[in-house]
DNA sequence: ATAAATATGGGCATATTTGCCTAAAGAATT
DNA sequence: AATTCTTTAGGCAAATATGCCCATATTTAT
């Protein structure tokens, strides 16, 4: 694994993401195709090992059909 | 000016977070100290010319007092 | 107008992300 | 059990972000 630092909320974030793509009936492929994002950069969303990006979020949140405060219903470290 | 790709949405969510830190009274050093982020990068993410990550997005959230949601609250393009 | 506070701009080295690829593991179906 | 679908894992090169530094501009206050 990599998990370099302790980035906040990432892990969170990742879980959420699948949480929510799962319940709309996505494959990670079907949401990477649609985000116009690498299947296997999804995976590593979701599993928290990387912290991706503005642009990406919205991206994929667009092809969720969701807006991308939706993939922020975490809890968040005070 | 930079501005390589454009950038799904990171111009919005820039112009949000300064709105939002000015309407708190923070100055973007005041920020940067609390969230622990360098000043030079605030600025960059206020003009929108970095894409930045969920952490820092976080963190800066945090520093304001605010949930990450509040940072998106933004036109994002269908 | 001057001074002080804030913000911008840029360069540079380092770290991280991203896309592309392949292999393999795991889950679901037949 | 075998086949297929889905996800994980890792390597690699290129692109991008980040921190640190300093100089300049812009705004605000005196």
């Amino acid at each position: 694994m990599k998990q370099l630092r302790h980035e906040q909320g990432i892990k969170e974030f990742g879980i959420n993401l699948r949480k929510i793509r799962e319940s709309k009936g996505f494959t990670q492929e079907m949401l990477a195709n649609k985000a116009d994002i690498e299947i296997s950069q999804i995976s590593r969303i979701e599993r928290g090992i990387i912290n991706t990006s503005i642009s990406q979020i919205i991206n994929i949140a667009n092809a969720l059909g969701i807006h991308p405060k939706e993939l922020f219903e975490i809890e968040v470290g005070e």
